[in-house]
RNA sequence: GUGGCUGUAGCUCAGUUGGUUAGAGCGUCGGUUUGUGGUACCGGAUGUCGGGGGUUCAAAUCCCCUCAGCCACCCCA
């Protein structure tokens, strides 16, 4: 039995899923809107050099993930891995780059990845960003907005608010020598991956997996106590803000970034589940990325969550929708029932339905079994004196309307719902 | 890219140590006489047992290959 086949890691959205999908993107909007961030939509296609001068060569991300093709110009393009890269060019191109800028977006993302839960290779984001701003005030202020956000889905208590700084160059520089020379020390205890990863990015080693790695690490260096004095006031600000704000939160100090374009502030909200997908939200500030790309030494913060990600920690929805049918006792009288319907000049959340096949038995059934609360019936007899049979299906009881006066009859009976 | 598990009707699954025409529940369709559903009863249809190859008198069942899905690693939202 060979099937058309979808993508590998991707999905159709039907049913109940989309409606989930467009409510958190609804409750996104929003909130958004009333912090004053104003929507952005970039395209799917951008030049490849976007993302690999901006999240660095090295980042898996680049070097193997990315939906990288020569079109048939002959331009290198790629299907975007992810948005911060594509509104910091829309910045640049739309020459908005001396405005203080606070965007928010959604939309598909694409990495070419193995499938597993909570990964697909085209998933979906929202995001913010607030660009322009080197002031923790900010920082707070995207923070807020996550809270916001998750709390409005219900799922903040699943979740933990980790953070962490990468400081600037200069910290993460001498942070790194240092960190490299610890781990050469325990060289030979680290995993293969590890030592893999101490060529690299000795950064990731921070956030290994293997218990034994985890022990080596526990007594490492700490990023933090190599900010300067500048990356350490913002910090201190930032934890303080939070404490004023209540918000929860964790210092990590193994919470780091794949991504070259991160520095000062860094923060994930996780779940503590066993699950390997376990970053719902993530986010940081970054201050190199305009400059990779071409553009003025800007900085920024924003934050990403995972569409799909959020739905994992959601409970399913029910949904209550009403509906209404439609049909005649008599296939003659179908078209008559269509012009009612057509002419319908209501305004209620009920759903009208058109059952427009099957003997009166079938219709009742059909009209039954998609849930309806009720029917209008249009009889021969009905039709005659201009009346129309309302069916209320949990009571069984019917009434005659007359035609005339349907719109009252609905607007009355189902608007105060 | 690496590893583990799974793949039988539209859906959820059963299928005993290889053995005749492959099953159940749900759904679907039809019926239980007239213009009335939800409940009940009766009946029908549907599968190249993911695909290909092999072993065997005989394969859904054993072996090999392949594809797909799920999960984990890597990495990330």
């Amino acid at each position: 039995m060979q099937k058309v086949k979808k993508v590998k890691g991707t999905r159709d959205l039907l049913g109940n899923q989309i409606i989930l999908h467009n409510n958190i993107i609804a409750k996104f909007v929003r909130l958004c809107n009333s912090l004053n961030f104003s929507q952005i939509s970039t395209p799917i296609l951008e030049y490849s050099e976007i993302f690999t001068k901006s999240l660095g060569q090295s980042s898996d991300i680049v070097s193997k993930e990315m939906y990288n093709f020569e079109d048939q110009g002959k331009e290198r393009l790629v299907l975007r891995p992810e948005g911060t890269a594509a509104i910091a060019r829309a910045v640049i191109t739309n020459s908005i780059e001396q405005n203080l800028n606070k965007f928010f977006y959604y939309g598909p993302m694409f990495r070419r990845e193995r499938p597993q839960s909570g990964r697909l290779r085209q998933f979906h984001q929202v995001g913010v960003e607030y660009i322009g701003s080197n002031n923790y005030l900010s920082d707070l202020e995207v923070i807020i907005l996550a809270e916001e956000f998750l709390k409005d889905l219900k799922i903040r208590k699943k979740l933990v608010l980790e953070i962490n700084s990468l400081g600037n160059e200069i910290t993460r520089k001498k942070y790194n020598k240092s960190l490299k020379s610890y781990l050469n020390e325990n060289f030979t205890q680290l995993s293969d991956l590890s030592k893999e990863r101490l060529k690299k990015n000795p950064l990731r080693v921070l956030d290994s997996k293997e218990e034994n790695d985890i022990k080596i690490v526990q007594s490492s260096p700490s990023i933090i106590d190599f900010l300067d004095d500048e990356s350490k006031r913002m910090f201190e600000n930032l934890i303080n803000g939070l404490e004023k704000l209540s918000v929860n939160y964790n210092i990590n100090r193994f919470l780091v970034r794949g991504l070259d374009y991160y520095n000062h502030s860094a923060f994930e909200y996780v779940t503590e589940e066993k699950k390997s997908q376990n970053t719902v939200l993530a986010g940081g500030r970054y201050n190199q990325l305009f400059a990779s790309i071409g553009g003025k030494d800007l900085s920024g913060v924003g934050w990403a969550a995972g569409i799909e990600r959020i739905e994992m920690h959601m409970n399913d929805l029910k949904t209550k929708d009403e509906k209404i049918c439609f049909f005649s006792t008599n296939n003659e009288l179908d078209l008559e029932v269509l012009k009612i319907i057509a002419d319908l000049k209501i305004n209620i959340s009920s759903k009208i339905h058109f059952i427009n096949s099957g003997n009166l038995k079938k219709k009742f059934s059909k009209a039954n079994k998609i849930g309806a609360i009720g029917s209008f019936i249009l009889g021969e007899d009905e039709w005659k004196i201009k009346k129309i049979i309302w069916k209320d299906f949990c009571t069984g009881l019917q009434e005659l309307v007359e035609l005339d006066n349907i719109d009252q009859f609905l607007n009355k009976k189902f608007c105060e719902k």
